[in-house]
RNA sequence: GGAGGGUUGGCCGAGCGGUUGAAGGCGGCAGUCUUGAAAACUGCAGUAGGGGAGACCCUACCGGGGGUUCGAAUCCCUCACCCUCCGCCA
């Protein structure tokens, strides 16, 4: 949610947001919170006088009846006053509650860095860093290495579940294991408290995050009011909804290894195949709280920190800089790591780390100060981020085609050897 | 699933429907005293919105939302959460 004092003041910039982010629909949306809150100003003014007069009154006839003096007069003329403000409480109501669910659908505004574009062809290929493996045999999709061993079962998801679900079995579960856990040691290493979080979130977390209203339905919702996690940010983000954190301790940073489900309508074609995408995939997830001065630093370490995995795992990949046009809704800048599938022969997303500014901390209500919630000085609006250090399918993916040797087998990335107990899975 | 009890400021804890934004204590900050510290004493301290050049002023907020009333932290309804007991269960 933007600061409806930016909107208020300086609605060109908004506007300019909403045409970046591609988003025209919005461009309405902007004109309506502009009149809704000049509407709701003004009527609470006008609201506020009433309610002044109201208490003084009441003092009065407090005063009055105390002293044991007649009130009648004064009693019968709040009671048209008593009338009045109690009509202007509920049109400001209803106007607050109409601006509050039309400011949801604004977005965040891009970073300065961020370059324009319409879509996903205008992201910009920061570099490029790793050798792609060279083969002398013609090297093998995933799905087609993972079926031959029985790694990756998806005919057992279909049966079990449904298409998008697949089944890990063997060597394929025991790699999947061990990059979790390789991974989660690793930020651990780096600093990040380790989460185990719950897959279900309420409507009121996923607000605040900014994944409801969910207009593309991505999110699988279930019974009792809850849905289930698209990702593990929005429980390590709605962890401090409300709070009040202590400056000196910022930035908090945490990590967490969850499964990830989304309904991903609509999606088809070669570009799903195997686990390229899927309705539920393990993802180790980055989330940091920081002072609004250390937000744009925060997300450099955290894309060099996924990065310095990727290096460890020997896969080649590169950084994209997203263009406004393919940045996300809650999103003021955005990278995105591709790690090279040489097997398909493309680039796979692996990992997305996002500054999301103050966007989500203003709904969420999550501020500093110093000394905490207990400390002196105004509070005010940490700035939070996410970001992956991976989505375990397609690394896995990438792995089995990078590693596939002539033999059919796919050799173990030497950091991941301990983990997962053997150098080859055949 | 059933039956009770609870939710007040950073924390603990008062609070008859009328000067309670809220006693008291703890903790915090500043000061007096002290060579320094402690103790003691004095003072300052919530969040959000609005007005004013400023001193200040107005409004809302006692778990959320609604209601009764001239007036609600106090009465009623409702929802959420927490605790205790019973049942079920990994």
């Amino acid at each position: 949610m933007l600061d409806l004092k930016v909107i208020r003041e300086h609605p060109e910039v908004v506007r300019q947001a909403v045409r970046a982010k591609q988003m025209p629909s919005a461009l309405g949306t902007l004109n309506q919170v502009l009149l809704l809150d000049e509407e709701h100003r003004l009527l609470r003014s006008d609201l506020e006088a009433n309610q002044a007069q109201r208490n003084a009154s009441s003092k009065r006839i407090g005063d009055l009846k105390r002293r044991g003096e007649a009130a009648g007069d004064l009693i019968r003329e709040m009671g048209a006053l008593s009338d009045e403000v109690k009509r202007l409480e509920e049109k400001s109501r209803s106007l607050d509650a109409q601006l509050q669910s039309a400011l949801l659908e604004l977005p965040n505004i891009p970073h300065e860095s961020v370059p324009y574009g319409a879509s996903e062809h205008d992201n910009r290929v920061m570099f490029e860093r790793g050798e792609k493996p060279a083969f002398d045999f013609e090297a093998k999709p995933h799905w087609e290495l993972a079926a031959a061993h029985g790694w990756i079962d998806l005919a057992a998801g279909v049966k079990t579940t449904g298409a998008g679900f697949p089944v890990f079995k063997g060597g394929g579960a025991r790699l999947l294991r061990g990059l979790i856990q390789y991974c989660l040691n690793a930020l651990v290493d780096a600093g990040y408290t380790e989460v185990a979080v719950p897959l279900m979130v309420n409507a009121e977390s996923a607000t605040a995050t900014g994944h409801l209203p969910d207009k593309e339905g991505q999110m699988y919702e279930v019974t009792d009011g809850f849905y289930l996690i698209p990702t593990s940010e929005l429980i390590l983000t709605g962890m401090h909804k409300g709070d009040i954190l202590d400056a000196a301790a910022l930035p908090l940073k945490y990590t967490a290894a969850s499964a990830c489900l989304r309904r991903e309508a609509g999606s088809y074609g070669a570009h799903v195949r195997g686990i390229n995408r899927t309705h539920q995939f393990d993802k180790v997830e980055m989330v940091q709280f920081t002072h609004p001065d250390e937000s744009y630093a925060a997300m450099e370490a955290m894309t060099g920190l996924s990065e310095s995995l990727l290096d460890a795992l020997e896969l080649p990949y590169r950084r994209l800089l997203m263009c406004t046009g393919d940045i996300g809704f809650t999103q003021a800048k955005k990278y995105d790591l591709e790690v090279w599938s040489a097997g398909q022969e493309r680039w796979l997303e692996v990992s997305s780390v996002s500054n999301i500014t103050d966007f989500q901390a203003r709904r969420l209500g999550t501020r500093f100060r110093e000394g905490g919630a207990q400390g002196r000085g105004k509070p005010e609006l940490v700035h939070t981020l996410n970001g992956s250090a991976f989505g375990m399918a397609r690394v896995i993916a990438a792995i089995l085609e990078n590693y596939q040797d002539a033999e059919g087998g796919v050799r173990v990335p030497v950091v991941l050897r301990p983990y997962v107990g053997r150098e080859r899975l055949e």
